[in-house]
RNA sequence: GGCCACUUAGCUCAGCUGGUUAGAGCGCUACACUCACAUUGUAGAGGCCGCUGGUUCAAGUCCAGCAGUGGCCACCA
């Protein structure tokens, strides 16, 4: 037999890349490959895609990690599993990341061209995208790299293009010309939620506003020059100080400038407030355009795509948005329209990639309705949502709120459903040039739309040929929204299925020898909607709200049973890692480096729970070090044995059998039960005391003593496959190292058998662990060293028997001679419940 | 302004549907290089479970109020 005996210490950095290496190989990342049973379940998570921005973060690891946990286990459990990797091309984010390297180097995109500047692109993307690959292999996730996708894939590019139409069909995609979020710096529009907002000290300024035979108004606000844009002033139906005024329009004299009024009344004006009268800007406020819709109001846009003034500003035209207004408000100093200014604390909306202050404009752009009716097409559907009509909010709300979905942690779940009410309109397009492109073209000649996945050879309204492309691209979340159903070949093998239901959605999948039912379905059929969504709170609403609108609204299904939400990971100071501060962050791979990716692991898993945030401290990750070694170091030791038998006979011979025995299948229990209910922390944590400080302190310490090394042989290989999901590197090594043949990784999941818990020979060895405890105190207590045997006497009639039977353990393990006494002792020095001792 | 969390040992945090002396890791103290492991072993110290009330036979756990910390949403110009 040719044993390879284990270095003294375990080393990750040795054994990690091989093992992943030979899992790789193995196939059994492809739930294809797996053998399951007939009825078996099937497990499904689809990875939320990193950015091909640059390197994997700590953030990311926390995710794998969970993601793995489960799949794994599931795995183990002999269910279908498929975990489902990929990355995203994150539009915007790239592009601003490419931009800033080229900014380096004297280039700009302008200069390079839309072609060049995407082959920038996509060369900075054939350095990172291999990297993200190769990182998320080190942290040992086993999820299918045969079916890895990329948002910009043929068949994804193909799904955006088919739901742009089919929403676009069905009146739910349009354009507008409204105020949208603007990025001065990255040139484009954003979403609501891609507007972040920070608190700052500015200037509260009154404007006079002269009027013609009747008093002056007032108007106060942050933004001066805006009110060059002013078209109306709004102030309360009762607010008796300007009741003459109310449906007159007035030209007001703004010194250099002129601009005419019309003054309104609405109940939203609050008159405590201010003047309680409010200059009305159409063009650059969302309110004030809604105001305008309903007041009838002119809109002018005075500030341009840039930041800088339009001609709309007269004077001030060209000048910067912040000259503009410190000119502005010299001139109405000088005219004497300067009431007065104060200080002022307010919300700057900021753009969450490059923090410029954005800039509402009116603006022509794509936008998904997501309080426009639609027809659900599924009949089970709409049994049992109760009506064959819905608007996307509605769907989206209803799936949550009658849990379709599951939300873990559950107090996400009201998160969600206010964040759906205050939902408006989805502003779709940007004015980005990496990303999916508009798949509408504009007829030179008669301005017509054409909607198409291809370019129409002819203008369908007036024949003309010469149209030309939306130059746009659609926000990168149009395109995440899809990925449970993307990435499993939607929209093509949905159009296969109808057709026939012997199709399969890509060759290179087949298995060779399991030509059954499973080959005649697509993977969309046999996999969505998926188990799992696992990703971080924060991108909730960005990414898990619109994937649960996107997979109702196309196939009219939910996207995945349960949405679990994990926290962020914080620095020491409780400050998110940024970037900016590398410092302050953990670098996921140099953790790997050092400690091995199982340890990197426990430190992400232990002492957290789902929707908490995490500080990660540098420590931690050190102690969990230790405890793969310990464990390692069991498994060393029981290959270092003489067997009795060779094969694994587990018989409990003895009362301390009987408790690891009991005490495992316990644990299997548990631990089980802890994975159905995603508490990854509580399981490990519970795995970590039972190893240690059962297996280890006391059944290898018993071993040496009564040498039934096949029992600890079978609950240490066991424990192997609990621990696997967690520490899937070490695990797979010991395994392989009793030269097993089959591979850990699907092995079957241990089942926990009542007729082994057995509660009487648990209490009984407590008696006897709490015994040498007490004996071993004493020792310590009063500096008595290991060398010196003690001579212990004992008394104790309900539990002399247990005692006499256990007498070898009691004397080996804490070095005593034992006797038994019958009559009570003089002075009994230890006592412990119906013992007494003395030394 | 609305909503949601958090506050437990020096530090980082667990404690699910209320039930015996409140847990873990790290750190700390003392002792021990006992042949799997010094990435070790043995033993130990350390907690008005934020504050104040209430419900209950019983509360870290449920309820109310207060204080502090953090987050999300809205954005009153």
């Amino acid at each position: 037999m040719d044993k390879k005996e284990l270095p003294k210490t375990y080393q990750p950095k040795e054994v990690e890349d091989k093992i992943y290496k030979t899992w790789e190989e193995s196939g059994f990342f492809n739930p294809d490959n797996l053998k399951v049973k007939k009825k078996a379940k099937k497990f499904v998570i689809s990875m939320p895609p990193p950015n091909v921005t640059g390197e994997l973060h700590i953030g990311h690891a926390l995710a794998l990690t969970i993601e793995d946990i489960m799949t794994r286990y599931h795995r183990l459990k002999g269910e279908i599993t498929l975990w489902l990797p990929g990355v995203d091309h994150a539009a915007i984010a790239t592009q601003n990341v490419v931009e800033k390297k080229l900014a380096k180097v004297g280039l700009n995109k302008e200069n390079l061209g839309r072609e060049k500047f995407l082959e920038k692109i996509n060369e900075h993307i054939d350095t990172t995208r291999p990297i993200i690959e190769s990182q998320i292999r080190k942290l040992g996730s086993s999820c299918d790299w045969s079916r890895e996708a990329y948002t910009l894939d043929e068949n994804l590019s193909q799904a955006v293009k088919t739901m742009f139409i089919k929403m676009y069909r069905d009146g739910l995609i349009y354009r507008g010309y409204r105020i949208v979020n603007w990025c001065p710096n990255c040139g484009s529009t954003l979403a609501d939620d891609e507007v972040n907002y920070k608190e700052e000290l500015g200037k509260f300024y009154y404007i006079k506003y002269n009027l013609e035979d009747a008093k002056p108004i007032v108007v106060a606000t942050t933004r001066p020059e805006t009110k060059i844009g002013d078209t109306g002033v709004a102030v309360h139906p009762n607010d008796k100080r300007y009741q003459d005024l109310i449906g007159k329009t007035f030209t007001v004299n703004l010194g250099k400038i002129k601009i005419q009024v019309k003054i309104f009344a609405d109940k939203q004006v609050d008159p405590e407030f201010g003047t309680g009268a409010i200059g009305v800007t159409p063009a650059h406020s969302l309110i004030d355009w809604q105001w305008a819709q309903k007041y009838g109001l002119e809109m002018k846009k005075i500030i341009d795509e840039k930041g800088n003034m339009t001609s709309e500003a007269g004077p001030y035209a060209g000048l910067s948005v912040k000259l503009a207004r410190e000119r502005f408000v010299e001139d109405l100093k000088s005219f004497g329209l300067l009431e007065k200014v104060d200080d002022y604390e307010h919300n700057i909306s900021l753009c969450y990639r490059c923090s410029s202050i954005i800039e509402p404009l009116p603006s022509r752009q794509w936008f998904v309705a997501v309080d426009k009716e639609f027809a659900i097409k599924n009949k089970e559907l709409v049994k049992k949502y109760g009506q064959n009509k819905t608007t996307l909010k509605k769907i989206a709300k209803w799936a949550v709120e009658k849990n379709e979905i599951e939300i873990i942690p559950p107090r996400f779940k009201k998160n969600y459903l206010t964040w759906m009410d205050n939902l408006y309109d989805w502003c779709i397009s940007r004015q980005v040039w990496f990303g999916h492109q508009i798949p509408v073209w504009h007829c030179q000649g008669c301005q017509t739309v054409a909607v198409s996945e291809t370019t129409p050879a002819t203008c369908p309204a007036c024949g003309s040929r010469n149209l030309v492309q939306d130059t746009d691209t659609l926000d990168t979340w149009f395109s995440s929204a899809l990925w449970t159903f993307s990435t499993l070949g939607w929209p093509i093998a949905d159009a296969q299925n109808q057709k026939s239901k012997t199709c399969l959605a890509n060759e290179s999948r087949r298995v060779k020898n399991q030509k059954d039912e499973k080959e005649k379905k697509s993977d969309l059929e046999r996999f969505h909607p998926t188990t799992v969504m696992e990703t971080g709170y924060d991108i909730l609403f960005f990414w898990v709200a619109r994937m649960i609108i996107a997979s109702y609204y196309a196939l009219g299904e939910k996207p995945f049973e349960t949405v679990y939400l994990h926290g962020l990971i914080r620095d020491i100071m409780g400050q998110k890692m940024s970037k900016s501060r590398p410092e302050t962050s953990v670098n996921p791979i140099s953790v790997v480096e050092k400690y091995g990716a199982d340890a990197l692991r426990l430190s992400l898993i232990i002492g957290t729970t789902a929707g908490a945030d995490i500080k990660i401290l540098p420590e931690k990750i050190a102690g969990y070090a230790k405890f793969i070694n310990k464990l390692y170091n069991i498994g060393r030791f029981i290959q270092l044995q003489e067997f009795v038998s060779k094969q694994n006979k587990i018989e409990a011979k003895t009362l301390a059998d009987r408790w690891l025995l009991s005490r495992f299948h316990n644990l299997i229990e548990s631990v089980t039960k802890k994975f159905d209910s995603f508490q990854f922390s509580a399981a490990i944590e519970e795995l970590y005391e039972f190893s240690w400080h059962e297996l280890a302190d006391w059944s290898v310490e018993i071993s040496k003593i009564e040498k039934n090394y096949e029992l600890l042989k079978n609950c240490y290989l066991n424990l192997l496959k609990l621990l696997h999901p967690f520490i899937p590197f070490v695990s797979e090594t010991i395994w392989q190292s009793f030269e097993e043949k089959k591979m850990l990784i699907i092995e079957n999941w241990p089942k926990a058998e009542e007729k082994l818990i057995d509660k009487n020979s648990e209490a009984q060895f407590e008696i006897i662990k709490n015994l040498i405890t007490e004996i071993r105190n004493y020792r310590s207590q009063n500096k008595i060293d290991w060398k010196t045997t003690l001579t212990l006497k004992i008394h104790s009639p309900k539990q002399e028997k247990l005692i006499s039977q256990q007498k070898e353990i009691i004397e080996k393990l804490a070095k005593v001679e034992l006797q038994l006494s019958k009559e009570k002792l003089k002075s009994a020095k230890i006592k412990l419940k119906e013992i007494e001792m003395e030394i």
